[in-house]
DNA sequence: CCCCTGCATGTTAAT
DNA sequence: TTAACATGCAGGGGG
């Protein structure tokens, strides 16, 4: 290895360490050539994939160099072997390999679906500098190997000497390569001028990826992208370091996932000056303002902290003066940043590269100049933190106030040259958050796509995207008028910038009708789940989106088959523990019988017919009647049952019931889950695990929505698994006489429900005693009710919402993470669920008996037709038997809580613990505890 | 009692 | 596994 070697893509170094070494080489600042290929220091460029796990960088078998994969549209130029390894651009020249036709057209920038082929078009840098633009792009090329294939190509504001390069035309083709490495892309790399002085010729080559995904995800979304120069906008970002590798960040961003990239158009002269085909496919470029490579980083800076502040924000920050502004960094605010101590945490690579150095923890005072001119003074310090560093701005308050900004809203460091001023200027989260969330993302041809962070069974190959979408997101949502526009221009393209996903249909793809809410500017109130930079900032609407997503994939989750949970008490709560994460199975919905027997109900995928399964067994995804193993003896009319030509063994009256139940019951679970807060109280351990997660601001979720950190992000504010209601970070235990500020939150919040739950459960048994005589009166309008009616109830559903018996309730949730249950009580796959219900109080009537699924599912079923025995009445189901001939009725249990005789238990158990009241009809406890 | 300051610690992303 | 960083918290000073 060479002792000076650049990291501008051909001599980059393939470990850490010696990557860290080149890097620091950096340090000289113009002063290095490379030993290798002779190109200076500073225009380093790093690879965006260097992160991941694969590093990308590769040796030449030739020669030795060192080449990065990543660099496709600059200076990644290898070839891969076919008997392993790779050569360099220039071995691969000399061996007469691979070339490409040098006399290749230019083409429109452009990705063709083709052959999922990605082409990439640079336009040439002086047609960058619209002639009516006075900020003329000072283009510089120090990247310049000795091969002549180093296409680094840096717009910096001009510190050295100014040299226009006509950069020419920059073309790539990605396309799926069976290489070696399986996730090969091939780059086409058409220089057709780089720079007076050279003439690349055109060549492909063959970049390894490093990220098997973007094979996978090219060749299966037939993925179009069409790049080109848009309309108008002469390039507005002098002082950024403009990054011309787009399609690199593509990819990078594309993995990451959650970034996305600031869009800025090129001006339509430089494509029209290179003659390329501007008729259509033309779609602004990507351009990345990096952040400059100062002397003193020592490590990379985190992409999460790269500026993208706007070009609008640069000239407002810029003014009238001929000063360049240099973006730095940017950070997306915390609680604590924003919090009322004034204390800005700085990225420690931010502080170090870009702030004056420091050796004493009191700092010195910093000159920072907002984007309105007012300068403000910050103490830049740090503290002293596990042998390293911690950097702060102190005194931030008052700018923070007087740019009205809060946690997640974004804050950005730009440094105004030569002055050497410093800049703050910031984001407000409505755009943040349309930057972060790339939950859900509407196309331009009106297809939503979901990105890496949502719920991956949904929509498949579309993370690529994510950068895109997100971006796309962004601008629609972006309160920022320049972005708008862009956001408009992006979908005025709608024609080049497509995405073809074959898949488009599996899971829950969204239709384009995206609610406006959803594009808008409403995109305010957000929410926070993870933490750091990676914190998925979630607007109410999507996450409802999302919650209703998680809820029908409730329909397919099971607990782990097999494998019996093991009981935990904690804190007098025992949780059923899995060794295993829930599985998915097919949906299905439960019934039982007459005689208590519990059953299954599945419609085979092939034949759609329903079959009656038994109750205690997980059918994978796909099930068809052939699979009915447990049936197969059963001769029904002539035919096994494990036939598709069986007949259904529900008649269509039957089956119409089954389904209907499930359906009102969906129906009201979604309703009575979006009722307001208000209605919506919860009770026992969610109380508490809502007073402890939200403080005093449970009934009012709005003001939550900023919530900026959470204990787990998998976890929903209200979960009252053991972890979220563990104390806050750094809190540790909390002792029962602990009197800070959560666990007094925690009591005073329980003690009040408790209060009201107290209140209500009298004012409910003085109302049930009452109901009691009424409904049980006339046998007869029970009869026909459960045939005539059996879907639909007497009373409001509401009404029997309230009369839920806790009990019942209680069982029923617990149920629904049982085996045995198609639908869950609540939309939560959360198995540290209280198996018991959210109502500590129940705890009181199954005593300390130990509480399996399978027992509660059991107790939860039988007493309805125990309960109506001892009431004298007939069973629905044996009534339903007789007149129908059919051996069962589906008389559904969880899933069907709505189920038919509404006053006989069933009422949909929602999300609604405290309207459970207690439990006077069934339940089991009722039953056998209470046989009065 | 409140606020500020400095440090400690838990969590998470990066390596 | 480590570094970064978000935030908790104790102690001290001031009102």
């Amino acid at each position: 290895m060479a002792s000076k070697i650049c990291m501008n893509g051909l001599c980059g170094v393939s470990s850490s360490s010696e990557w860290r070494k080149g890097w620091a080489m950096r340090s000289g600042e113009f002063a290095n050539l490379c030993d290798k290929c002779g190109s200076a220091y500073e225009q380093l460029v790093f690879c965006d994939l260097f992160h991941s796990k694969d590093t990308g960088w590769r040796e030449c078998t030739s020669c030795g160099k060192h080449l990065h994969c990543g660099c496709i549209a600059s200076s990644s130029l290898l070839e891969l072997l076919d008997s392993g390894g790779v050569n360099c651009i220039g071995c691969t020249r000399s061996s007469g390999l691979h070339l490409a036709p040098s006399d290749e057209e230019p083409k429109a920038f452009s990705m063709s679906t083709e052959n999922n082929v990605g082409e990439m078009q640079s336009t040439s840098m002086d047609n960058q500098l619209d002639g009516g633009n006075a900020d003329k792009m000072k283009v510089e090329q120090l990247g310049n190997c000795a091969d002549g294939s180093n296409a680094l190509i840096h717009l910096l504001p001009s510190q050295n000497d100014d040299t226009n390069v006509s950069i020419g035309q920059l073309k790539q083709e990605i396309a799926p390569s069976p290489g070696e490495f399986g996730s090969t892309c091939i780059t086409k790399f058409n220089q057709a001028s780089i720079g007076p002085s050279q003439n690349a010729k055109v060549d492909i080559y063959k970049v390894t990826m490093g990220v098997k995904d973007v094979y996978d995800s090219l060749s299966q979304t037939k993925l179009t992208i069409a790049l080109g120069a848009p309309s108008g906008n002469p390039n507005p970002f002098p002082g950024a370091v403009v990054e011309e590798r787009e399609l690199s960040k593509t990819i990078s961003s594309l993995q990451q996932g959650s970034r996305s990239q600031h869009l800025l158009p090129r001006p339509p002269k430089s494509v029209l000056a290179v003659g390329m085909d501007t008729s259509a496919n033309m779609v602004p470029q990507i351009r990345v303002a990096r952040p400059p490579a100062e002397g003193r980083v020592k490590s990379q800076l985190l992409p999460r902290y790269w500026p993208r502040i706007t070009d609008q924000e640069l000239l407002q920050i810029s003014g009238d003066s001929n000063s360049t502004i240099v973006p730095l960094f940017e950070k997306v605010l915390s609680a604590s940043d924003a919090g009322r101590i004034g204390r800005l945490v700085l990225p420690k690579a931010c502080a170090e590269a870009y702030f004056p150095p420091i050796s004493q923890p009191e700092g010195l005072p910093l000159r920072i100049q907002d984007v309105k001119g007012k300068e403000w003074i910050f103490q830049f310090r740090f503290w002293p933190n596990n042998n390293s560093r911690m950097y702060v701005l102190e005194g931030v308050t008052p700018c923070i106030q007087s740019m009205q900004l809060q946690a997640g809203d974004t804050v950005t460091f730009s440094r105004m040259d030569p002055e050497g001023k410093l800049l703050m200027g910031f984001r407000k989260a409505s755009n943040s958050i349309a930057m972060q969330d790339t939950h859900l993302s509407a196309t331009p041809n009106g297809t939503t796509l979901s990105s890496e962070p949502c719920f991956s069974g949904v929509i498949e190959n579309v993370p690529i995207m994510s950068g895109y979408s997100g971006l796309l997101q962004s601008l629609k949502g972006s309160t920022d008028p320049h972005l708008n526009a862009l956001s408009k221009h992006l979908n005025s393209a709608s024609g080049d910038f497509s995405w073809h996903t074959p898949e488009r249909h599996v899971g829950k793809v969204r239709d384009g009708s995206l609610p406006p809410s959803m594009l808008g500017p409403e995109r305010k109130r957000s929410r926070n789940i993870g933490s750091k930079s990676k914190r998925l900032l979630i607007d109410i609407q999507d996450a409802l989106e999302l919650k209703l997503t998680w809820e029908e994939a409730q329909d397919m989750l099971r607990p782990p088959p097999s494998i019996k949970p093991s009981i935990v008490t904690i804190e007098d709560h025992e949780f059923e523990e899995y060794e295993e994460p829930p599985v998915f199975g097919k949906r299905s919905i439960f019934t039982v019988r007459s005689s208590g027997e519990q059953e299954q109900w599945a419609q085979c995928d092939s034949c759609s017919k329903w079959r009656r399964l038994p109750a205690n067994i997980l059918l994978p995804p796909k099930w068809t009647c052939p699979d009915n193993v447990w049936d197969q003896s059963r001769l029904v009319m002539g035919y096994f049952r494990c036939s598709c030509s069986a007949p259904d063994e529900l008649s269509p009256r039957e089956l119409e019931i089954l389904l209907r139940l499930h359906k009102d019951f969906k129906k009201r679970k979604i309703i009575t889950n979006h009722r307001p807060a208000q209605e919506h109280e919860p009770a026992g351990l969610d109380a508490l695990a809502n007073a402890a997660t939200l403080g005093d601001n449970i009934s009012d979720p709005s003001a939550t929505s900023i919530a900026t950190t959470t204990k787990h992000p998998r976890h929903r504010p209200g979960c009252s698994c053991i972890v979220c209601i563990q104390p806050p970070s750094g809190k540790g235990k909390h002792k029962p006489t602990c009197t800070c500020n959560v666990c007094m939150t925690v009591k005073r919040r329980f003690k009040t429900l408790m209060m009201r739950k107290k209140k209500r459960q009298s004012e409910r048994e003085a109302e049930i005693a009452q109901r009691n005589q009424y409904i049980w009166a006339p046998r007869d309008d029970v009869e026909v009710d459960s045939t005539s009616r059996p879907v639909t109830s007497r009373l409001d559903p509401s009404e029997n919402e309230a009369r839920l018996g806790n009990k019942l309730q209680s069982n029923v949730e617990c149920n629904s993470v049982s085996n045995n249950l198609a639908e869950t009580g609540k939309g939560q796959i959360d198995l540290n669920c209280h198996p018991n219900g959210p109502n500590r109080e129940e705890d009181s009537h199954l005593g300390s008996t130990r509480v399996s699924m399978m027992s509660l599912l059991q107790v939860a079923s039988l007493p309805l037709e125990m309960y109506l025995k001892q009431n004298g009445l007939t069973s629905l189901i044996s009534e339903q038997q007789a007149s129908s001939g059919s051996h069962v009725l589906p008389q559904v249990t969880g899933e069907s809580e709505g189920q038919p005789h509404e006053d006989h238990c069933m009422a949909p158990v929602v999300e609604e613990p405290e309207s459970g009241g207690d439990d006077e009809l069934s339940g089991p406890d009722q039953s056998q505890n209470d046989p009065s």
